[in-house]
DNA sequence: AAGTGGTCTAGACCACTCA
DNA sequence: GAGTGGTCTAGACCACTTG
């Protein structure tokens, strides 16, 4: 069997085999070999097929679900979490309505150039000085009225070809799944600004208004940057919603 | 054994094993029995007072782990964390200056009153129509400038004579542990406003200017809460962090 | 009734720390 | 070298879901 092979030789590196084990099943479900939604087979086949005991397997498994890979449950199954769900493609959206509910905005315009990145876009994303990226700049509105402007910035190298016409999902945690990236955590800072003319005019608010500043840096499962984003947002009765455990 | 008796006792719940010995465990913790810092016995001998596998053990004091409670390290022994060590005193303190390092805030005054829970604070905390809580109104300075205003309220329930004279620290963390509350997560809702008068005059601003509204409530590790506090700062240089995961 | 994940056991061996 | 937590195994039984 090629993954006992795979998995049996690397048993004498340093990493646990449970973590060999997420690994191998990640890419699994990166290289679109069990899509979306779909099932995977059960804890003990799996144990079999990479040789390992069950235990093992489901160490792996329990871990995966915690990354938001997997979708555990009794008596049906073990799923492969769709990215695009409503739980999870709002995961790194922290703002939300005077209810508490998430705001679900719309796009209102994109335009998407490619670049080479600027000082402060190699520092975020970690890259090197020749490398390009594409700049998206968008407009988003709720409720009808506008009310986000955002500049993201991703590099070329992890989504090649993405300026070519295609319709560009508006959401990194789509787009990272229909390029087989798996998406780790997101740190953002948040802080307040005046809005310059250009946020103004396009939030509609007056030159100078307090808005507030939203930079957010997105990473892979192994702590790679995958999206900056800065983005100017006139709150109104909103808020933003942090978690701390 | 006692202990042993109140496990097998409960054997007949539907709660699983490992989380009522979470609960036993962490009680010991809350009651003082296992002091901030000390070393308490290893997985087999707990396993063996409490009548269970090693293996089940382990997994309620990998939990415990997880929620701050304990420390594990291999070769060296299993710790109770101290709530009031540098890195799990700002557990939820968000801000942070230019250089990301967390802000540590300097109390300049505070001001204590018992009173009956109002609307909004039984909402937040939970209370009935006639439950009593302190009320806690604080200024804080960071690098010698006054930054933040807050107004705290706790349940006089869960800190009984709070308000006698005693010090009062001013992290909720803190506090709890001095009290035997053991903490779970927070939530906090960041939003902007303009300062009133009063909150312009303790900061050193003029009225209306913006200011970052921070409205937070802690929980305890079973989800009740504790604190709740709302925040008005004068952000500056300084910028709030939130990580998504 | 059959199949799934969830819990629990009893043991082995490894990696690390410290006297 | 003794003691700790970390990994891994091989099995049993339970709780839940579905046909």
């Amino acid at each position: 069997m090629l993954s006992d092979r795979a998995i049996s030789a690397s048993r004498f590196t340093t990493k646990p085999l449970y973590l060999q084990l997420r690994d191998a099943l990640a890419e699994r479900i990166a290289r679109g070999e069990w899509k979306p939604g779909s099932a995977i087979p059960n804890e003990s086949d799996l144990a079999r097929e990479f040789g390992v005991s069950a235990g093992t397997m489901r160490k792996a498994l329990d871990l995966m679900e915690g990354e938001h890979l997997l979708t555990r449950r009794q008596g049906r199954g073990t799923f492969v979490n769709d990215q695009a769900s409503d739980e999870l493609a709002v995961r790194f959206n922290n703002l939300r309505g005077p209810d508490g509910e998430r705001i679900l905005a719309q796009v209102k315009s994109t335009h998407i150039t490619e670049a080479i990145a600027n000082e402060q876009e190699r520092a975020r994303l970690q890259l090197g000085p020749h490398d390009r990226l594409y700049r998206m700049h968008r407009i988003r509105q709720h409720g009808g009225e506008p009310f986000m402007v955002e500049d993201v910035a991703v590099p070329v190298a992890l989504f090649p070809g993405l300026g070519e016409g295609k319709t560009i999902s508006p959401r990194i945690v789509v787009l990272a799944q229909e390029y087989g990236i798996l998406l780790g955590k997101a740190e953002e800072r948040v802080s307040i600004s005046e809005a310059d003319a250009g946020v103004a005019e396009a939030l509609g608010l007056a030159a100078g208004s307090p808005v507030m500043v939203l930079d957010r840096v997105v990473q892979t499962l192994d702590g790679r940057p995958v999206e900056w984003r800065k983005a100017w947002c006139n709150l109104a009765d909103n808020h933003y919603m942090a978690v701390m455990v």
